[in-house]
RNA sequence: GGAGAGAUGGCCGAGAGGUCGAAGGCGCCUGACUCGAAAUCAGGUUUACGGGCAACCGUAACGGGGGUUCGAAUCCCUCUCUCUCCGCCA
């Protein structure tokens, strides 16, 4: 949520950044409008309750010298029929703000390329040489199905489309994926394992902006009120909703293995095969609390963590910045990095790391005390995959197939692997 | 799932329709004393929103929402959460 201060003394800036993301000036003027009313109303309302209670307070005072009350009852019902009247219209104007505010993204940080969507995007860097295959390279589908490390006929037979099986040596990569990267990020990085409830209430999604404008793109449980995590994100962002917290304490950092659920709605079609695009998937992710003038920083670092991960599997890489146009709702900055896949000849999202300001510490409420006193500020939130670890497998797997269709393992894997350093055709 | 108890400021804890934004204690801040510190003494110490250049003024908040009343931390309804006991389960 934005700071609706910023709409009443810089409106027009407001809807030029907010433009960049392709959002429509009226929503900014109608809250602007309105919150001009709603100033009116309130302070209206205010005086005529402060009225109300000095009468209430007379009357205390000549009860007690057991004197007449009656002549002030009657300008107390007018007063508390006009409060009735004020109210509805006060209410009925915040209702309406708050409504609208929720449905504002957040605005871009100015470094970020201005476009409509990823074709503005810029490359900041890449990392790693691409391997010439002295063969046609083979997807990760046909690779993982032949060594009988996924399948995916039997998950669809059990869930449908968008879910795989993973078997012997798949399964144990992928959690051997999932400590190694747990292990680097805490024993390394500095970030604290916490492992969070995967349902949430729908306040915890209003937190972090998932709701309410992508409901659809949710799973909730017909049976309850929960919603299934899209992302670790949602809980550990959720954390620290409405506390205070230690200015010497930030930035905090935590990174969280859980799986993740997506209902795709709208992908149809799109990376229909193979393990690209799941419905339930595994992903590590890393969460920050920043000092408001340190979360830049702190996203450079965030982001240099995920990377670390895939230099560590020897994964070529390459880091963009999304574009106004191509960012998420909640974010200031994004970015992406998109790890090389032999058999799509393309580099392919495997991790988004974003600093939100304080769009979502705003929602969550989640603020700090400085440590020289005054006003309790909104912290800064960041997050980013360390990494998807789905999509980190079909890298491995692409990257690292042979000629005759194993797959070597990544030294710093084999530990976690009993020592396994290829996987074979049985 | 059943029965009961509870939720008050950073923390503990009083308060049982008006003088309560809320006693008292702890903590914290400032000052005095001290070479300095401890101890002691004095004063201060919630948040959000609106108005104001500001001093400050107003409104709201005692878990959330609603109600009774001129007036609610206090009475009523409801929800959530925590604790205890029983059942069930990993």
């Amino acid at each position: 949520m934005l700071d609706i201060q910023r709409i009443r003394s810089n409106k027009e800036e407001v809807i030029e950044l907010l433009s960049r993301k392709g959002f429509e000036e009226q929503t900014i003027v109608d809250i602007f409008n309105l919150d001009n009313e709603w100033r009116k109303s309130i302070s209206d309302l205010e005086n005529i309750k402060a009225k109300k209670n000095n009468l209430s307070k007379e009357i205390g005072k000549l009860k007690r010298e057991g004197k007449e009350t009656e002549p002030l009852f009657k300008e107390i019902e007018n007063l508390s029929k006009d409060i009735a009247n004020y109210e509805k219209e006060v209410k009925e104007k915040e209702e309406k703000i708050n409504l609208l505010m929720l449905t504002v993204p957040n605005t871009p940080h100015p470094s970020v390329p201005v476009g409509r969507d990823e074709t503005s995007n810029r490359e900041e860097k890449r990392w790693g040489e691409i391997k010439s295959f002295d063969f046609e390279p083979k997807g990760h589908d046909e690779i993982g199905e032949s060594l009988s490390i996924v399948d995916f006929k039997r998950a669809a037979k059990i869930s449908g489309a968008r879910f795989v099986v993973y078997k012997g040596l798949g399964a144990k990569l992928e959690r051997a994926l999932i400590t190694f990267m747990l292990d680097v990020h805490t024993k390394e990085n500095g970030y604290l394992e916490v492992l969070p409830p995967y349902l949430v209430k729908a306040q915890a999604l209003y937190g972090t902006g998932n709701l309410p404008k992508f409901e659809a793109d949710l799973f909730k449980i017909s049976s309850s009120d929960f919603y299934l995590i899209p992302t670790a994100e949602v809980p550990v962002t959720n954390l620290h909703r409405e506390e205070i917290l230690n200015e010497e304490s930030l930035p905090i950092s935590y990174c969280a293995f859980t799986p993740c659920f997506r209902s795709e709605a709208g992908s149809y079609g799109k990376d229909t095969k193979g393990m690209i695009r799941q419905h339930q998937f595994h992903k590590v992710e890393l969460v920050k609390f920043s000092h408001p003038d340190d979360s830049y920083n702190q996203l450079e670092k965030l982001t240099l963590d995920a990377e670390k991960i895939l230099e560590y599997l020897k994964l070529p890489y390459r880091r963009i910045t999304l574009s106004s146009g191509d960012m998420s709702f909640s974010s200031a900055k994004t970015y992406d990095l998109e790890v090389y896949l032999p058999s799509q000849k393309t580099y392919r999202e495997i991790s988004s790391c974003s600093n939100f300001e304080d769009f979502q510490a705003r929602r969550a409420d989640i603020r700090f005390k400085p440590k020289g006193g005054g006003k309790t500020r909104f912290v800064h939130t960041l997050n980013g995959s360390g990494l998807a670890v789905g999509r980190t497998f079909v890298a491995i797997v692409e990257n690292y197939q042979q000629k005759d269709g194993s797959v070597i393992i990544p030294d710093v894997l084999r530990k976690y692997l009993d020592g396994v350093d290829v996987i074979e055709r049985v």
